[in-house]
DNA sequence: CCGTCGGATTGACGGTGGTCAAACCCGGCC
DNA sequence: GGCCGGGTTTGACCACCGTCAATCCGACGG
């Protein structure tokens, strides 16, 4: 495969050499042996979504493996009518890798919520890397772990917190801080926050101003959490102890 | 109780040939060359447990791979206080995937429904076979995706869906049929289903009253659904269309 | 036969969060 | 400036579901 093709117009593009340099941090990638990246990576291509643009609606079918390697995805899923928003990427993430496995139609859609950068691996060139390389199966297998145990946490929480513990726990999330006070900037507006915590638009802001009592000031997209021990304490207990 | 003794003097034993062949119909392992199965096996065991056992506790350490042999078993999730049933698996199924590849605690207890026999492979001689045998982790990529997509499909249902529409979701999960009239017997006490499909006992109740509307008629555990497409789509629409 | 126990049902009540609507805020644009 | 549009907030209302309690039912053991 000749991967010197300089320069491309448009919005899809084979890899050049400076790309298969980011994709080599990522890390799903990042434990295997150096050379065997360009033969995985040959059917693979780079995409360039602007912000707002649907990568993929659910129902489609699973063609291929998309790597975020910049900027921000949301995973939705509908339902005749409402749409929820399941996962919020970040650079760095794979997604969707259940489908292309299973090679049954996406559960859920993709939409670019900044403007982003996507790799894209076909499905058949994909299997194949899987069998030949030990290291990448096991990579994948991990990545698809992680996820699969954020999505039992989220269905724990689903079924057994309230919409301010659930809010109180994506909080925690945006800092890495566990105790003392910390503040931070919301990263997407918060119709999208509401979706991704499981509650309308209109309740979380609602929600927002309950958790005052636990120490969470919010002002526009700033939120300052007083005690972040505290907030780890209110979402982790039953509703009665405050 | 005690009736067994004969068979199995402890309840912890290693693999004996006639389970190995058990063991090799399973899915997961069902696409291996069948020489290289008693290699992975060599330090697992087979352990027998009493209806309502738990099997582990969520936040113990994942030392093994669990595989289902026979009975059922529900993953339980808590949180401060009360539980739910986050998944409920027949035999043939691995479970904990996701706890043991990443070598990080359970996020979810395992509760014996009925007495059961499990396979435990432990966690270091797995990860060395699914590294020597590529197809050995196309399975488990296989097995963990289609779970994933169970947990991704539960999600949406909680975000979008009323109680009716998961109990309807789920009474149509056990049965194969697509259209015409289905009887059916559940498979657990209402008390497990109801934490299953994310409400209280006392709900569950009232809603499988709210149900005959939709034709699903219901006496002691045994339910007889009249129309199953129609029933599809009562779960599958807006509340507002009946 | 009766008493007990666990599971299931029914009733009454209240809280959480969804719905609909109006108001509000703020940035972009004519 | 005034106008518009999207995102956000607020208010009023009520459906759904959780809670607590009483009751019922079948299984089991006395």
């Amino acid at each position: 495969m000749g991967a010197v093709l300089t320069d491309l117009p448009k919005p899809d593009c084979p890899l050049r050499t400076e790309e298969i340099a980011v994709v080599a941090r990522v890390p799903l990638f990042s434990g295997l042996p150096p050379e065997s990246l360009p033969a995985i990576l040959a059917e693979a291509k780079v995409v360039r979504h602007p912000r707002g643009r649907t990568l993929f609606r659910q129902g489609d079918e699973a063609r291929a493996l998309y790597v975020l390697l910049e900027g921000q995805v949301g995973l939705t899923g509908s339902v005749k009518g409402s749409e929820t928003v399941v996962e919020i990427l970040d650079a760095g993430e794979a997604f969707i890798i259940a489908a292309v496995l299973t090679g049954k139609p996406f559960l859920m859609g993709a939409t670019a919520l900044t403007q982003c950068r996507v790799l894209e691996l076909p499905r058949e060139p994909l299997l194949d890397a899987i069998m030949g390389s030990p290291c990448l199966a096991l990579s994948m297998l991990t990545s698809l772990a992680r996820h699969f145990r954020m999505l039992v946490r989220e269905v724990k929480a689903l079924k057994l917190q309230t919409a301010s513990q659930r809010l109180a726990a994506y909080l925690l999330g945006l800092t890495p801080k566990r105790r003392g006070s910390a503040i931070l900037k919301l990263p997407h507006n918060k119709g999208v926050i509401a979706r991704r915590v499981g509650v309308r638009a209109e309740t979380l802001s609602r929600v927002f101003a309950t958790l005052r009592d636990q120490g969470v000031v919010i002002d526009g997209n700033t939120v300052a959490i007083v005690d972040v021990a505290r907030l780890s304490r209110f979402c982790h207990e039953g509703d009665d102890v405050v």
